[in-house]
DNA sequence: TATAAATATGATTGGTGATTCATATGTTAT
DNA sequence: ATAACATATGAATCACCAATCATATTTATA
């Protein structure tokens, strides 16, 4: 398993903003603004999210007027839907983790 | 989808060290010092990483003598082949980031 | 019980990247 | 052409965590 596409597919995938904009965008394509309204992130944080997005093509863009629109590219959809999945299956096991109670990672948690 | 499960499963799991040894424990159970020959990881590093895997639920461990036997909790190994798999199919796509050229991720590689 | 082997723990540090802020670019409408 | 809206870009900061080093703990063997 090649590392540059084992770092690269957890860099862009393993970080909640970038997961959670993955995932509104799983729903339908949405604007820069309607990013904003669905996650709460700010404006030019998710301009360049979706840079990094682009870049590594999980999402795609075209220009509807003043508003920019992404989609899920293809090959994204099924990794992300997998992924939801798992993390909702195995939820309950992934919360049982009393890492979170330790300061190790507590900053990592809200 | 609870975010404090989004974002421990890949703090977790989104660190390629920590994936690779998730991956090598697929194959079998290892000892620490297995674990760090077949992941070249140093080994109070490797320690680091058990105790992150072991409190999040990943993996497991035993006692052999003065070994300590490390292996995958049922529940870890379908999401480890899961995304290996997803890697594996996914990473031509992946690989074409364009974002490896821009120092922006540039050290995330290597 | 002293020594060696295997692993864990604690403290520290450096690098990285997410976020923020300020501003630039592009687009539409008046 | 200018104003208003939508988004992108650049720079700077701050927090976080992986890695390292030194040392402690546990177990086995002599």
């Amino acid at each position: 398993m090649n590392k540059i596409v084992v770092k690269t597919f957890f860099f862009a995938i393993g970080n909640y903003s970038r997961f959670s904009i993955l995932t509104a965008l799983t729903e339908k394509d949405l604007s820069v603004s309607e990013i904003v309204g669905a996650t709460g992130i700010e404006q030019s944080n998710v301009s360049h999210h979706m840079d990094c997005l682009l870049n590594c093509g999980f999402v795609n863009v075209r220009r509807a007027g003043k508003e920019r629109i992404y989609g899920l590219n293809g090959e994204a959809r099924p990794i992300i839907n997998n992924i939801s999945k798992h993390i909702q299956r195995y939820g309950s096991d992934i919360i049982a983790c009393e890492l979170a109670n330790k300061e190790y990672i507590s900053s990592v948690i809200e």
